[in-house]
DNA sequence: CAGAATCCAACCGGATACTG
DNA sequence: CAGTATCCGGTTGGATTCTG
C-alpha cells in the first residue's frame, strides 16, 4: 500500500495522507537497530558462539546489554540458545535460519559503511 | 583486518582479541540507525520535499526530530537541504548521490522487514 | 511555513557487585 | 561460566510554545 502523493509541476510531493504505516523501515529498523544488535547477529554468521566469547568479540559493549539484546533476538526467532554443558556452565548461540535472511542487508550496510569516504 | 579466531572441534569460536573496529556495522548503525533517519530517507527518494510534507509523512515523529535527523543528514552529506521561496519560507530536502547509495541497503532492510511472518 | 527553544519524563546503557 | 541485580547519569524524544 502506498501513500497516495500527487507531484506538482516543482517537482515536489504533497502527503495527500500521512504514512500511516511505520513504513516498513521503522519496524525493521526495530528489531536489528538495536545499539549491539546488529553487531551480534553479524559475529554469529561464522557458527555458535559461547557467551563470554561473544562478549569479548564485541568488546564495547556490557555483558548486560549483551544479553538483553541476545534475549530479544531470541524472543524473535533470529537467534538461538543452547545449553551446552551444566558442569562449568557453557551457553551458546546460533544464528538460526530466519537470523540469516538477515544477514544479506547486513552485509549490504557493511559493505556500504566500510565504503565511506571518513568515519567521524 | 579480521578478528583472529580458532575454531575447536565442537564448532565454537574463541576471539583472541577483541573486536577493536566497531564492526563496521557499528558504524553504519549510528548513521542510518537513528529512530527516523530511515525513513526520512526513504521518502526522499522519489525526489525533493519540503519540510511539513515529509513531517506528515513520517506522522510518528515529532518536528523536533525531524529536524534533528535531518541536521545530521545533511552534515554527513546524506541530504541537501534548499530555501526555495521566501515569501512564505519554503524548504525542501533532497537526498544526495551519497545518500543514494545508502538507499540500496534500505530497501533490502525493507524487503526484509515486510516478508516478516508477523509484526508485533 | 520552517524551524528554535524549553521542559521534562522515559529509557538507555555503563559500572559494579553478587549468584549458582 | 553465564548470567542476575541494582544503581544511576546521560541521552532520547515527545509536547508545547514562540518566532521571522
Amino acid at each position: 500500500m502506498r501513500a497516495r502523493v500527487k507531484q506538482d509541476e516543482q517537482g515536489r510531493r504533497h502527503a495527500a495522507e500521512a504514512c500511516i504505516e511505520p513504513c516498513a523501515i521503522e519496524s525493521g529498523m526495530r528489531i536489528i537497530g538495536g545499539k549491539w544488535t546488529g553487531s551480534i547477529l553479524w559475529h554469529l554468521k561464522d557458527g555458535p558462539v559461547r557467551f563470554n566469547d561473544l562478549a569479548r568479540m564485541i568488546g564495547g559493549a556490557s555483558k548486560k546489554m549483551i544479553v538483553e539484546r541476545l534475549r530479544q533476538l531470541e524472543a524473535q526467532g533470529l537467534v538461538r540458545r543452547e545449553v551446552v554443558d551444566s558442569a562449568p556452565v557453557s551457553v551458546q548461540y546460533e544464528i538460526t535460519d530466519f537470523g540469516r535472511t538477515a544477514l544479506t542487508f547486513l552485509d549490504e550496510l557493511r559493505k556500504w559503511s566500510e565504503g565511506l569516504p571518513r568515519t567521524p
